[in-house]
DNA sequence: ACGATATGAATGAATG
DNA sequence: CATTCATTCATATCGT
C-alpha cells in the first residue's frame, strides 16, 4: 500500500504500523481468549451463557458503562445512556435503514431495545436525529483555504478524510469510558488473576 | 443552499486517531469480557484455567507495545490545547459580542487561528460551547479572587503553552490512515450467536 | 504519588 | 433537519 507523505515526515507518526499491528494482535488474542473462556464456562455450567444470547452481558454483568453509573448510585439518571447492547442495535439499524425511521419503526425499535434496558421512543428518536446530524460532519478538511503566507509550521497536515463510519466494525464506539486500566492492560493480569501486580 | 460542501465539519478528527481509538476500545472490551468470563469460570471450577487456552498468550505470542505506548511518548490521543495566542484571540472574539458563533464565523476563526498552531473547527466550536456554558454556570462571582476578565486567560495560556509544548501544533499528526483490521474482529460474533432483531 | 480543579470533548435532549 | 444547550466524561495541571 502506498501512503503519501504529506508533511514530509513519514516517520513521525505517533503510532507506527508495528505498534498498530500489535494492537491488532492483541485484539485477535482477546477474541480467542473470550471464545475459549466462553466455551470453558459453558462446558461446565448448566447456566446458559451464550446460548441465550449472552444474557450475562445484558444483565449488567459486564457492561462497564452501566456498572460505572450504578456504582455512583445511579440516582441521577437524568439523561438516558444507551447500553452497549442498545447502541449496537441502534448502530446496526442506522446502517441499514436509510436513517429515516418512521414513527412506526421507532416504536418497533423501542420495543426491541427495551429488552436491553430502560428506554423510550423519545430516546430512540433523538438518537437517530443526533446520529444523522452528527455524521453530517465529515471533515473534508482543507484548512488550506487561505493560509496566507506564513511559513512556520508546514508540518501540519490534517489528513482528514474517511467519514465517520466508525459505527461499523461493531458499533462499539461508545466504549470510550470503558476502563482501559493501565496502559499495560496486558493479559497477564487477566491470566494470573490480580496478583501480577504484586511483583 | 450551501450544504457543507467540503469545509465545515466540526468533526474533523484525524482518522488515524479515530481508528486507533477504535482499536483500543475493542481491546478494552475484550479485556472486560475476558475478565468476566474468567471470573465466571473460576467461580465454578478450581481447575487451572490459565494453562488451558491461554498458553498462547503467555508463550510470547502476545507482545504488547503497550508498555511503551502511553508512557509519555504519547500516542495520538491528545486533546487540543490552545496556545496563548489562540486563546487570546478566542477570548477576544468571545468578548466582542459575537457571542453567536455562527458556523460561518467558526470557520473564519479557525482559519485565523490555524496560523498560530494546529486547530480545527471542531476545536473552536467546542471552545465556544464550553466558554458559554461555563460562564453561565459560573456565576458565583463575588469571589474577587481572580475571576472576571482580569488576567485569567493570559495567565493560564502562557503557563500551559510553553510547558506543554510537547505534542502541540508542531508535530502532531502526519500519519496517514492506518490499515484497519478486519471489522469482523468485533465482538458481535462473540456476543451473539443469534440476531438482535427478532422482529 | 494522590486528589482537586480546569477544560477539551462527546452526546442526549431541546428548540427553530 | 439544523443548531444550540446542558450534562457528563476524560485528561492535563497544580496543590498538598
Amino acid at each position: 500500500m502506498d501512503r503519501e507523505i504529506q508533511n514530509g515526515a513519514y516517520d513521525d507518526r505517533v503510532m507506527t504500523e508495528e505498534q498498530i499491528e500489535t494492537l491488532r494482535k492483541q485484539i485477535a488474542i482477546y477474541v480467542v481468549i473470550s471464545e475459549q473462556l466462553l466455551l470453558l464456562y459453558n462446558s461446565l455450567s448448566s447456566s446458559p451463557l451464550i446460548s441465550s444470547g449472552m444474557n450475562a452481558i445484558e444483565s449488567g454483568f459486564f457492561d462497564p458503562m452501566v456498572a460505572s453509573s450504578s456504582a455512583h448510585g445511579m440516582s441521577s439518571r437524568h439523561r438516558w445512556t444507551p447500553t452497549s447492547m442498545q447502541l449496537q442495535i441502534l448502530e446496526n439499524i442506522y446502517k441499514e435503514g436509510s436513517g429515516t425511521p418512521n414513527p412506526r419503526r421507532i416504536r418497533e425499535i423501542t420495543t426491541e431495545l427495551s429488552e436491553h434496558g430502560q428506554i423510550s421512543e423519545k430516546n430512540v428518536y433523538n438518537w437517530f436525529q443526533n446520529r444523522r446530524a452528527r455524521s453530517k460532519r465529515k471533515q473534508p478538511q482543507t484548512t488550506t483555504t487561505k493560509m496566507a503566507g506564513q511559513a512556520d509550521d508546514a508540518a501540519v497536515a490534517v489528513t482528514t478524510e474517511e467519514r465517520r463510519s466508525c459505527g461499523d466494525s461493531g458499533g462499539f464506539e461508545s466504549y470510550d469510558h470503558i476502563l482501559f486500566p493501565t496502559p499495560d492492560l496486558g493479559i497477564e493480569h487477566l491470566l494470573s488473576g490480580k496478583k501480577f501486580m504484586d511483583s
